[in-house]
DNA sequence: GGCAAAGTTGCCGGACAGGCAAATATCGGC
DNA sequence: GCCGATATTTGCCTGTCCGGCAACTTTGCC
């Protein structure tokens, strides 16, 4: 089972994709999404422009693949959790232990203990510039059918009926709009707070008053 | 106010931005979306390939700005419910004429009395291909903040406040799933009655029975 | 050590993207 | 109906993106 998961390939393979990555936010968030080549960060991750293209389609889906990863991660969260934990509790108790990391920095850059200002300003950058939207979006898509199939899963229904696409579509909406939200707040607040919320006024249904 | 709303100029313009979406939609069923090139798509137009680009900025958003217009009708049609409607019966209402049009092919193609064969097609294949995703979801995106707007106006809340937003993209994921869900089902399905469906489970709190 | 599989790189051609300025069409007042 | 003001279309040009191909290097495994 460990067989091809942490050969030397397979690491060196993950370093540089992670790599690319992070020079592909770190440019962009600083010149700006145009003002970056690829070419420049495939030089910044020490591999020709070529590598960049076997790794990552576009500009924009290196940018965010780093979102795109975490976001997967949701799901195999929410396996973790005890079965008999009532479904809404498990949900929200899966997004907020992800979603920890973004809030006290303890992500795979390492050393810091505040929050990843790099990473908040990425996250910002794949929030606001329109060019990204579209790729933030797909990797919303991707990890919400990772996440119906857990929700199936757990709930022994088919993982193609509607009852889990629906939530697990839910679910990633107000996921976004919390984030959108934790970003337009001046005083910052707490991102866990704003989960909270927008879960807790899904399961139930939405009350406007 | 109907300045400039119907003068030749815009009556041309929207034309002719109708015609570039169309034919780029006909091409890409036809040949597939990467068989087909921006040139070939203005030539059908009648246009020169530097006016195609001064109307979308990527093949994928000609493709797109059908779904995207009418997307963000359904706004309007929130509007135009009589306003003491409860909140959830009114979008129900304007969801559900909205895409009546797709149903019955009443829509600007005009001669056809059944479905509109070209523009299912098309759904399908926006739906389906990868490449089209990003901007089919940045086109629901638009629709949604319009939709949050209408909504905020409906329920006396700022546009900016979390309610408004998280329902609106709530409604918007919903509709996306039973679209999906729609074109997956061998033996065609009532779009109508999967967009009852989920709202109706939206509105009750996603319960997994 | 040595062969097979997988990954990296350079090169190339076709397509996309958008700035600029000349030509053309529409608008609105006269 | 004519004319200047304004908006749109078009061609041209330059830089970038994108992916196929084949040569070369690295890793995995016997």
């Amino acid at each position: 089972m460990t067989r091809g998961t942490d050969g030397l390939r397979e690491r060196k393979k993950r370093a540089t994709r992670i790599a690319l990555s992070w020079a592909a936010i770190r440019l962009a968030v600083e010149h700006g999404v145009d003002g970056v080549r690829v070419e420049d960060i495939a030089e910044s991750a020490g591999v020709s422009l070529r590598t960049f293209r076997n790794y990552f389609s576009s500009k924009a889906e290196a940018i965010a693949a780093r979102h795109a990863d975490r976001a997967m991660l949701i799901a195999e969260e929410l396996r973790a959790r005890p079965a008999d934990e009532p479904l809404w509790t498990a949900i929200t108790a899966a997004v907020l232990a992800r979603f920890a990391v973004d809030l006290d920095g303890a992500g795979e850059r390492g050393t810091s203990t505040e929050p990843d200002q790099q990473w908040i300003a990425g996250v910002r950058l794949m929030v606001s510039d329109p060019a990204l939207q579209g790729e933030l979006q797909k990797a919303n898509a991707a990890a919400q059918a990772a996440l119906a199939e857990a929700i199936a899963e757990r709930t022994a229904t088919g993982p193609n009926e509607i009852g889990p696409q629906l939530v697990a579509a839910a679910v990633g909406a107000a996921l976004t709009v919390a984030t959108d939200q934790w970003m337009r707040t001046d005083p910052p607040t707490s991102l866990a707070a704003l989960l909270r919320e927008v879960l807790q006024r899904l399961e139930s249904g939405l009350p406007i008053p």
